[in-house]
DNA sequence: CGCTATACGGAGCACTTGCTCCGCAAAGTA
DNA sequence: TACTTTGCGGAGCAAGTGCTCCGTATAGCG
């Protein structure tokens, strides 16, 4: 079959110089924008804050994730390179660590669309930017492993990276350095002074029974819901025999 | 001027039985979907599962937003009056601390809803039953103040509340027990055997100049963004001399 | 300059979602 | 039962948003 030529016959024409300006103007404009409002942005903020028309905008980018992705991708790796250089400039090992969080929360997590997408991400990281951060996170976890407590691994950092995150956003517009108290609470609680074992992160025969006790009344949101739930939850009521 | 007649002369008959019916399944079925999906579920879906027409709904709660607030009512009152019966209940003041976090995350760090508006509504509480939960919080801070770090805050705890709620969110699906082990550090870090002083909350006279530092390239979302842009962000880039 | 491949803009389509309107059914009353 | 008041359902409106279509402009090439 047909594999895409590598260097057509009919060579294409360079893209026209306007055509560039204008890529560039719209990524531009959407990395501002993501930063503030996050992925649910009108498409149409970003076609006129960059100067284009949509026309424009969808024939660089066919679909709206596609300029989310590329936005992202960039973001993602331009903080991995930045962190990897702190890094590796920290010669004390906790001092790295520490400066980090401190690098990480003051300046990413009040970019809407990365904190949105960086939770999702660390699962299944999609983007290469993500798997270097983490990469760099390892190598931090790693060289610190001395002074933290045993057991900590990097997705322990990495959630607490997350969890962070969302407290900076939230606290962002009225107490905007409390978060600091936190980050100090968390970092102690890692050091390597506490000898108290972690819990185990998945717990296949615990001790808990399934739904005994605290939790009052709260569905779980997700599937296995319908297990307790005497009908479908999704099936509409019964309705009363009208008219 | 005229005062709501608490006894108007012409009585109004009582609610028929099938209205008083129908708004217990809309608010019954409101709770579920809420908790499940958040606040920006469709209202047609929140009629269809309590087999209520669209009419017959919004004559109950005009707006979706009052049935929204009627829902988060109920489940914060809920969540606070029980919360105070284990609060009561326990002994040791850090097992109530402790036992106080793992019924929230387990509990209702899923409700989507409830999250949501938590840290909003935790600056600004306009709902009755956050008060009451901030009041538990207190006493439970206030029980336990021998065994925390001296300067932990009420507002401390809940802002750490607050994170780990979105860290068990996060982690729901692929990973649903790793919180405990955030909860595990954080609530070491929060014993007084640190004696380290926590950052102060607002910081006026902050040595950190205010952005000669790590923070690199991510622009502030928030107001204040235009003193350092050289332009007004949210105008449109001047666009060539086209046609 | 003239020509054509390339790029542009923005009206408009399709779909979602909050909310309204109104003809009709049912509960309550006598 | 006859009648009034209250309540009901769901089609449909208005506004928002992702994306397309197509007539027109322009960059690059000779």
């Amino acid at each position: 079959m047909a594999v895409a030529e590598p260097e057509s016959p009919t060579r294409r024409r360079a893209p026209r110089v306007d055509a560039i300006r204008n890529r560039e103007a719209i990524v531009e404009a959407a990395t501002a924008v993501l930063a503030e409002q996050g992925t649910a942005v009108d498409v149409r903020e970003i076609a006129r804050r960059s100067g284009v028309g949509m026309g424009t905008l969808y024939r660089h980018f066919p679909k709206k994730e596609d300029l989310v992705h590329e936005v992202l991708r960039q973001e993602f790796t331009g903080w991995a390179e930045s962190a990897r250089r702190e890094a590796i400039g920290a010669e004390d090992p906790w001092a790295a660590l520490t400066g980090f969080y401190q690098q990480a929360l003051t300046g990413y997590a009040r970019h809407r669309a990365i904190m949105e997408n960086f939770a999702l991400a660390c699962s299944s990281p999609d983007l290469d930017g993500i798997r270097q951060l983490r990469l760099v996170i390892e190598e931090l976890c790693a060289r610190a492993t001395d002074l933290l407590r045993p057991g900590v691994t990097t997705d322990d950092l990495l959630l607490l990276l997350v969890s962070l995150g969302h407290a900076v956003q939230v606290t962002d517009e009225h107490h905007p350095q409390r978060w600091h108290r936190l980050l100090h609470i968390s970092l102690d609680g890692l050091r390597a002074d506490h000898r108290s074992p972690l819990p185990a992160d998945a717990a296949p025969g615990t001790d808990r029974k399934p739904d005994s006790e605290s939790p009052p009344a709260v569905r779980r949101p997700s599937t296995q819901d319908s297990s307790a739930a005497p009908r479908s939850s999704h099936e509409p009521r019964r309705r009363r025999t009208n008219r």
